[in-house]
DNA sequence: CCCCATGATTTTTT
DNA sequence: AAAAAATCATGGGG
């Protein structure tokens, strides 16, 4: 797409202008000159008169100007500017001048293409939405390095998608950089052809009867041309896009496993809170550094917060479509958030120097208290097994211990449920006030021990108590493995 | 080579 | 708009 097209394009649309002008001003010829026995409008015979009288000297001046009307296209620009200028200032001009106005409105040359304006071009308005779509059109977003700027200052240091990201942002920007470029030029020759055919029509309309309908028609056939090869460019830069697209993105849609620690981080906070695993952005956010940064292992392993956001997508939905599957993996990381929990209190309460009832020491007595936790599980598990004979229910608040009855008998779990409509509205009631009671327990971002219990703030997800009567890690629960805390 | 776990994307639902 | 659900595609392990 260069420049050169464009103006040979616009070259066309000269010539078409011109030969235009130049039927017209045959038929005018033809039709004009027809009643005086003058046949075709191409070659003008020399005037004859039928009646040797003075008329005979002026018809053969009248034969003359035609003659030089006509044949004035084909001579050369200083031939014509010269004949131009003898035939304004020939005396017959004026007369000639109405006479041509007065055929041409006889003949209804003016009035056509007054109508078809702009059908909206279906396929140019999908370029323009995806040019759109991609930011190479609309508002401009500065340069390249400070798009990226923009965009980590606005991921608020979420180190973002960076490293193909950029290469990727580079490359479109230089795209956009090209069409923008290319756009102007051809609004730029655009206007100055414009001008310079409407200046030429100005002053042809001195010699003839052009009207201002008509120059704007002109204009129109310029710019729909004009209009054309920018399509062509649009079109170029759509494909540019979607090359570029396919090479980075594809490559992007490779998938790779985030790493270990990222997972481990990941499915801590899912199970700490899997009574409603869906993380603020804020929280999202910190995930996301969190995970890049324990990684650190380099090779642009950075997870962005939409990665964030995947990962609970599909954890959530895996999740609960196969509980069982995840079983395992819940109660170790429900250990492993116990433990820390333990350690934190702990270290609180050695630091308060309080010899509280509950534990005086760390070490092993963790481990003591870990036991009782997953036990307590079991019970709750069990409990609510007795009662349903199901598992996860998705769509009540999650209880406390104190109302895993309730909602195991509202029973409304994914495989197999009914519900008495009565107890639903109660359990509803009974929602309302839990999650006015339990404002601050999860609201304060603190990690509610492990937790299907955490009596949690809203309702929703519900955390899944163990399906079958199977709970009991294989390993012990108590056995859980101190390599735990990062 | 097949299977399946998993990250990402697309479509549907809420 | 956000979440769920469906689907795609890949990579690692058997």
């Amino acid at each position: 797409m260069s420049f050169s097209i464009c103006v040979a394009q616009c070259t066309d649309s000269l010539a078409a202008t011109m030969d235009d002008q130049a039927r017209i001003m045959q038929s005018i010829g033809g039709v004009s000159l027809a009643g005086h026995s003058v046949q075709g409008g191409m070659a003008l015979p020399p005037p004859h008169g039928h009646d040797g009288t003075d008329g005979d000297g002026r018809k053969q001046d009248i034969g003359d100007i035609l003659h030089q009307i006509m044949t004035i296209t084909d001579q050369s620009l200083d031939e014509a500017q010269a004949k131009k200028h003898g035939l304004n200032c020939h005396r017959m001009k004026p007369a000639l001048f109405s006479v041509l106005c007065e055929i041409k409105e006889k003949t209804g040359l003016s009035i056509r293409g007054a109508q078809e304006e702009d059908p909206p071009d279906p396929q140019l308005m999908r370029l323009d939405n995806m040019l759109l779509a991609e930011g190479v059109a609309g508002p401009e977003k500065g340069g390249g390095s400070a798009a990226a700027a923009a965009a980590a200052a606005a991921s608020g240091g979420a180190a973002d998608n960076s490293i193909e990201h950029s290469d990727y942002r580079a490359k479109l920007t230089q795209i956009r950089q090209i069409y923008h470029t290319e756009l102007e030029k051809y609004e730029q020759a655009c206007n100055e052809f414009t001008t310079h055919v409407m200046n030429l029509l100005r002053e042809q309309s001195r010699t003839r009867p052009i009207s201002p309908k008509e120059i704007e028609r002109m204009v129109g056939i310029i710019h729909r041309k004009f209009s054309s090869i920018q399509m062509q460019l649009k079109q170029s830069t759509c494909e540019a896009v979607m090359i570029l697209r396919s090479r980075f993105l594809d490559a992007r849609r490779k998938r790779r496993n985030f790493s270990k620690q990222a997972t481990e981080i990941l499915n801590e906070y899912f199970y700490s809170h899997l009574s409603n695993p869906y993380p603020s952005e804020e929280a999202k956010e910190e995930l996301a550094k969190k995970c890049s940064i324990t990684v650190s292992q380099g090779v642009g392993s950075t997870i962005t917060v939409s990665q964030v956001s995947n990962w609970f997508g599909n954890k959530r939905i895996r999740y609960k479509k196969n509980i069982g599957k995840f079983q395992e993996e819940a109660n170790l990381y429900a250990a492993k958030t116990a433990v820390n929990a333990a350690h934190a209190a702990a270290a609180a309460v050695q630091n308060s120097q309080a010899n509280s009832p509950t534990t005086p020491n760390s070490g092993f007595q963790m481990k003591d208290e870990e036991f009782q936790l997953d036990s307590a599980e079991s019970k709750n598990t069990l409990l609510s097994n007795m009662f349903t004979g199901s598992s996860g229910s998705f769509n009540l608040p999650n209880s406390g211990d104190m109302f895993l009855s309730m909602q195991s008998l509202n029973g409304d779990s994914y495989q197999g449920a009914q519900v008495g409509a009565n107890v639903q509205s109660q359990v509803d009631t009974l929602r309302h006030v839990i999650s006015q009671t339990a404002g601050y327990n999860d609201a304060l971002g603190g990690n509610t021990m492990y937790s299907p219990h955490g009596l949690s703030a809203n309702g929703g997800w519900q955390d899944a108590t163990t399906p079958s009567s199977v709970i009991s890690p294989t390993e012990g629960p108590g056995s859980v493995h101190s390599d735990t805390s990062n």
